[in-house]
RNA sequence: GGCAGGGUGGCUCAGUGGUACGGCGGAGGACUGCAAAUCCUUUAUUCGCGAGUUCGAUUCUCGCCCCUGCCUCCA
């Protein structure tokens, strides 16, 4: 059964839906990003990988996409971070913002249409937040702070499924002395001696985390927009809270479709810096390609748990590697924009699915190789390959420098080449073994084609 | 405890009411002086367990076992 149109998974109602724009032809979409008081790791990349190819499927289905995807430049542990260094917060935060887009980068994503700091953003929360107050929604706890009552929007709980006294009854949560219920969370934090703080109506402070992102998706994005994304633990209560404050402040329906993606596993249990066993992109970086993370990523569909470990980056490799080594074969790039293939275009079509896409992608790449082998033609083919390739934003690198890349001296190895063919030519095959095999030691593969000899670094 | 998502070959990962996609790995073959790469063949009578519905279930229903996540900050 083949996908001729986009069907996504909706967390808010918990089925596939047919996607339908708000306006045709358009797509307003907000990913929740980072706090930027660290480097990224494995999880984060997968967050910044699997919604860079939902955007770059969008596009290609012919939307005009307005992707935005905010950074979270002020919480509780970017101050502490900062104060631990001994610089400031804003130091700290550009900083990470700038490490943030060279991991980004190095991953081959495209950048989003917007990347709002919450910072920059103060202007909104507090018109949000006045609103709130406004009309009822928040209040002022003796604390000082302003806080968002639950119980006052009737919708609350219906993204995650649950409704509020569930919520309480297996709460974990500390009951603060100035909450009229446990769940009601904070909007504006009053400052403490030392914070970082701006100036509002309810006195110095800063915004409460959630807030943020009801404010700057709907400054970019308008009251109403199609896609809200982010990892599944921002489902509860993060995203339940955006929703709460975004249709209590506005007349808006917030976000119509949400998309969550699994998380990164390590031995069966959740990536995360509280467990602390956690890889950064760069430490995954010092020994495998960046794009070898993508492709890996790209083995699993966006909502499943992935289990990231050393095999399996193993298998990836081996799988790009095969279909670089196609790329190599055929030469040159050819671009093209919308030749992928109909399985191809089903496989993503629905819901995104990225292992049966590739599964597309190999067939082809096959196909290929089969072709060149027998000298048929294979211009169609070549054009769906680097279609689908860059749909999926994998063979990105030059072919040939992708296996030669490294500490290696290409002079020196193209002259033991040399004289291992005249060696070949006398019959001298010892010779020519010794020579292999001395590269072979140095981790240089050589292969005999119909052109020459080829060497490649494994 | 509540809610959510899983358990598919050596590993990994899709999928479907009619005996299972792809990748990695293994085996055999073609090619090669030998390799490497590539191609071909092959590698699950079987999809956690038990029952039910059905002509037929891995796919639907029920029960059970096990795993993970969320319910607090977390992508």
């Amino acid at each position: 059964m083949k996908q001729q149109h986009l069907v996504v998974y909706n967390s808010l109602t918990g089925s596939k839906q047919a996607f339908e724009p708000l306006v045709p032809g358009q797509v307003g979409m907000y990913v929740c990003g980072v706090t930027v008081y660290d480097y990224c790791h494995v999880g984060h990349a997968r967050v910044m990988v699997m919604f860079d190819v939902i955007y770059r499927w969008l596009i290609n289905l012919g939307y005009t996409v307005n992707y935005v995807r905010n950074f979270t430049d002020v919480d509780d542990k970017i101050i502490a971070r900062a104060n631990e260094r001994g610089i400031e917060m804003n130091a700290l935060t550009d900083e990470m913002i700038e490490a943030f887009h060279v991991d980004a980068d190095a991953l081959g994503c495209l950048r989003p249409s917007h990347e709002p700091r919450a910072t920059l953003h103060m202007d909104e929360m507090i018109a949000m937040i006045r609103a709130l107050v406004d009309n009822g929604h928040a209040y002022v706890a003796d604390s000082g702070d302003v806080l968002y009552a639950v119980r006052k929007f009737s919708g609350y709980g219906q993204l995650s499924g649950k409704n509020i006294d569930e919520l309480e009854s297996g709460s974990r949560v500390e009951v603060d002395e100035g909450k009229r219920d446990p769940l009601d969370f904070v909007l504006w934090k009053k400052a403490k001696p030392g914070e970082p703080s701006w100036d509002s109506p309810w006195g110095e402070g800063r915004p409460g985390w959630h807030i943020e992102c009801s404010a700057m998706s709907c400054a970019h994005l308008g009251d109403s927009f199609d896609i809200h994304g982010g990892g599944m633990d921002l489902k509860f209560p993060h995203h339940e809270n955006e929703i709460a404050q975004a249709r209590a402040a506005n007349h808006g329906d917030f976000a119509r479709y949400w998309l969550h993606n699994g998380f990164v596993n390590i031995n069966a249990e959740k990536m995360s810096k509280s467990l602390g066993n956690f890889f950064t992109i760069r430490e995954i970086g010092e020994r495998y390609h960046p794009e070898v993370l993508r492709m890996f990523m790209l083995g699993t569909h966006y909502r499943s748990p992935l289990d990231f470990s050393d095999v399996a980056m193993d298998a990836a490799k081996a799988g790009l590697d095969r279909l670089y080594e196609t790329a190599r074969r055929l030469g040159l790039k050819q671009h093209s924009s919308d030749n992928v293939s109909d399985s191809f275009a089903a496989a993503m079509n629905d819901d995104f699915n990225t292992p049966e896409a590739l599964a597309a992608l190999f067939d082809v790449c096959r196909r290929i190789n089969k072709n060149l082998d027998s000298g048929a033609d294979v211009s169609a083919d070549m054009a769906a390959f680097y279609a689908m390739t860059d749909m999926l934003g994998i063979v990105q690198q030059d072919a040939q420098a992708w296996f030669q890349a490294g500490d290696v001296d290409a002079a020196r190895i193209e002259a033991l080449i040399d004289e291992r063919n005249q060696a070949r030519k006398d019959r001298d095959f010892a010779r020519a073994d010794a020579i292999r095999d001395e590269l072979a030691a140095e981790g240089i593969v050589l292969e005999d084609g119909a052109n020459g000899t080829g060497w490649k670094k494994v």
